[in-house]
DNA sequence: CAGTGGTCTAGACCACATG
DNA sequence: ATGTGGTCTAGACCACTGT
């Protein structure tokens, strides 16, 4: 099936397997040799095998399990790679200039739609943050962030006038885990005026909540300016 | 910083250095000891540390050069992964019954702001299917699909009315590459007729182009009914 | 129990980037 | 020219899982 196969290492293992995959040779649900007889082969060793197949299988394209082996999965589970940058690289990657702007904020009891859904008490303190990143003068962005009182040290201290509460984050809580989630809103009123849109625009909306070690920290959503789109290659 | 740390293995290793990035022992922008230098103080070889670096490194938690090292990065380049599943699937994983309606399709010239797009001549043909996605008998998305004559085998003989374009590439096209597009949009009276929603709503909406081998093969709008959520973690 | 992938070791050479 | 990561080899033992 294939030939000339001359260049060496894990790459071209992988993209041999990869187009006896795509020319049908290695059909779907089929299995593919064992590691060592790959390694024969390609002339080449196990632990390179191993390396290339275990590659294609975290991206999407093989299935492997000790005893049964190698199977080449049907309908590839096909994973997009999302980079999430900070906003403001964000804006600067896209040529434009980043601003930061101070809508609002103060502290005050979780509202009870958020309290229900970080399962905290409705009576939990938190600091809302209302703000706009403008990119080349345009609004970019709206922010709408609920940072939990006690989460994190040094809260009370914090203007956000000053800086923006991502950034302010990002340098207090290096690692933590998040949950995205993706939607489409219309803009009501106060949002469509801060993102100077009509009402009733479709804005692309981000809502992320951030933990850590198990403990939520904040609730953002973010509300894009029309247009706004989010892109991935695989 | 770290004690204790009798469990082996290159995913232990990743855990150590992740707590001392996390607990500031290696601040951002500094330098991580050689591997050598790591193979030594976690008694292993530099093969299994650096299996645990690279992998920090993919996950965006490090820079690794030649000769310089590696470096820990400021703010993590956070990236999610989003599984794409077939519809299908999607919504019998939310526990609602799939069905299937062909609105129409036919052969047509590509339209100029997609041969544009995917930099083909406008005399290309293409086959235009639309057609909805059911779930439980609600409509859960309207797909607007081009298929670009020629790019595969078999395409005249397919009636859309009995598959779903997807279904039938997933068998045709095993293994291809994506890009892909998330917006926000109004649906138009068309589209709000389809889902059943009144004109103008916000809708969540992905673009798609699938390539085989470099040559686009369809190009693909999929409008969600109001309310849909793509979630992901980090 | 036996077969397959998962991982580790010890050592080597190479590629690249920096001084 | 030199230091660091990138990768390969050859061999070994282990862990899971299907029979």
């Amino acid at each position: 099936m294939t030939q000339l196969d001359q260049t060496r290492g894990y790459k071209s293992i992988k993209q041999v397997v990869l187009n006896r995959i795509q020319d049908g040779t290695w059909a779907p649900d089929s299995f593919l040799p064992t590691e060592m007889e790959l390694a024969t082969e390609f002339s080449s060793t196990r632990t390179t095998v191993n390396r290339a197949l275990r590659e294609l299988a975290e991206e999407g394209y093989l299935e492997r399990k000790r005893k049964s082996g190698t199977r080449v999965l049907e309908a590839p589970v096909r994973q997009a790679r999302l980079a999430i940058p900070l906003i403001r690289e964000e804006i600067r990657a896209a040529g434009a200039s980043y601003r930061y702007f101070h809508v609002s904020s103060g502290k005050t009891p979780l509202p009870a739609w958020l309290a229900g859904r970080l399962n905290l008490s409705t009576e939990t303190e938190a600091v809302h943050v209302r703000s706009l990143h403008y990119a080349d003068e345009s609004p970019f962005q709206f922010e709408d962030r609920w940072i939990i009182a006690g989460s994190v040290a040094g809260l009370d201290t914090v203007d956000f006038k000053m800086i923006s509460p991502n950034e302010w984050l990002v340098q207090t809580v290096p690692v933590s885990n998040v949950d995205l989630s993706f939607g489409a809103t219309n803009a009501d009123a106060e949002v469509a005026r801060l993102l100077d849109t009509p009402e009733g625009s479709a804005l692309f909306l981000t809502e992320r909540v951030t933990w850590l070690r198990g403990a939520p920290v904040t609730f953002t959503r973010m509300y894009h300016a029309p247009g706004y789109r989010m892109t991935t290659k695989l």
